[in-house]
DNA sequence: CCTCTGCTGTTATTGCATTCACAGCAGGGC
DNA sequence: GCCCTGCTGTGAATGCAATAACAGCAGAGG
């Protein structure tokens, strides 16, 4: 079972496309679902779903499939979506504004908490219910949020120093919008957001 | 050499990453770089960035490694990114406003073109420069632009029609904004961006 | 001119993820 | 009660990508 070490992270991504496949047949009040249903709706094959969910366990029956709410709360679990996380966010420009404003975090258990900027004209304002602090300040307030992850939608300026900072507070996982490699210190995780690098794949596979 | 159909999906995006460090250097007017150095700048083992490479020819010279002007321009072309290419928007929403106002997408060279939406308060509105379409005005206007590729920053409602109407205007890539399986028609490349994922995804690896 | 260094391009090897294939079994039909 | 169907979970086989290893060679140094 969850032998944590031993997961592929590709695994990992499906759970997410799993479980918002399964929210959406609760909504629409199915009870169960075979593995061939599910993996047609989400997109993958239905072995490959099934050695997906074994890696965790076994939480299908032969004579229903798999129950829809239950496995719905599990992956849940697995995922640690189960409570609200609060996130830092760190550039209050117009990607993060629009981030702020966005509810499809919050309905998957996200919460972004403090918002903070360098700039001196932004600190202090107000969007989407949240004040800006000063990236002076993160030593101050960050630890009242207990945030564990943080969003990064800054300039590329001083980078590396910020993320040694973060991680002192405790932060261990970045989503990083800035189109920049970070050397991350030990134990943080770094998911990369680059759209450049997707629109340039899609042109070199669009062009044959 | 570049037989077209045997390239890695994964070397593809390796080779953004390539560029942009080939960038940089040759900004600061550094002419000629070995697989060590630009690997260790990229971020990837010299064999893995030696191996990417030998997949399109052979771009080095023993004496002194890689010409960073040369293999920028040649990277360049094979991504197909040496030329201006025009996209169009689909969602005058908050996230598309923030792509338009991007500067990031123009250095790369891709250019937003015609933007469009469903809601009729949007459309006509002019925001960055370009104007919003109606969504029924597709088949009229986006011949002019002759986009190759589109990105979907719309609602999730009626994206299977959407697409096929795209397709059938030409356009072979969507980089996909909307957290929802698409049905892409055949010969359609799609690139899709759940943050939403990639935070679930941080979620359960920060878990341990 | 010869040797020695250390880099590229490429082949061999390893490792990982996906796909295949089936054992085992719960329930339905008769 | 017994067979039959068709599902899950998983070991085995396949395919693909990353890593290691090295052949071959261009130039530096003497
Ligand atoms: N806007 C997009 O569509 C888009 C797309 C892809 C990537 N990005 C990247 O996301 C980042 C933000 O983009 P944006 O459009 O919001 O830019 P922006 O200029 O509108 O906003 C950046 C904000 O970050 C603040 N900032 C800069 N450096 C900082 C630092 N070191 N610490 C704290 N705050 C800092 C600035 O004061 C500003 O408020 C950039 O790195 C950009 O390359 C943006
Ligand atoms: N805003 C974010 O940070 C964010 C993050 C991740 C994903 N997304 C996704 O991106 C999409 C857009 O997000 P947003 O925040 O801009 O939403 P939004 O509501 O601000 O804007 C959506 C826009 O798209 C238009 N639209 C809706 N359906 C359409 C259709 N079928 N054809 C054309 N136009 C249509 C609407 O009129 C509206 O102008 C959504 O699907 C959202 O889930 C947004």
């Amino acid at each position: 079972m969850s032998d944590t070490t031993k997961v592929p992270l590709q695994t990992v991504e499906r759970l997410s496309r799993y479980r918002r496949v399964l929210a959406d047949l609760q909504d629409t009040g199915i009870e169960s679902v075979f593995s061939h249903r599910l993996a047609d709706l989400v997109g993958v094959t239905p072995a490959q779903l099934r050695r997906d969910l074994s890696i965790f366990g076994s939480f299908g029956n032969v004579a229903r499939g798999y129950d829809v709410a239950t496995l719905h709360r599990t992956i849940g679990r697995l995922l640690g979506t189960d409570q609200v996380q609060t996130l830092a966010l760190i550039g209050m420009g117009n990607l993060g504004r629009t981030l702020l404003m966005y509810r499809g975090f919050e309905e998957r258990g996200f919460h972004i908490g403090p918002v903070f900027d360098r700039d001196r004209e932004k600190v202090g304002k107000v969007f989407a219910g949240r004040r800006c602090y000063a990236l002076e300040e993160l030593e101050t307030v960050l630890p009242d949020f207990s945030c564990r992850m943080a969003i990064l939608a800054c300039g590329p300026g001083g980078l590396d120093a910020l993320t040694a900072r973060l991680a002192n507070l405790g932060v261990a996982a970045l989503l990083n919008f800035v189109p920049q490699r970070i050397s991350a210190p030990p134990g943080v995780f770094v998911e990369d957001v680059d759209l450049s690098a997707k629109l340039e794949k899609l042109s070199f596979l669009s062009r044959r």
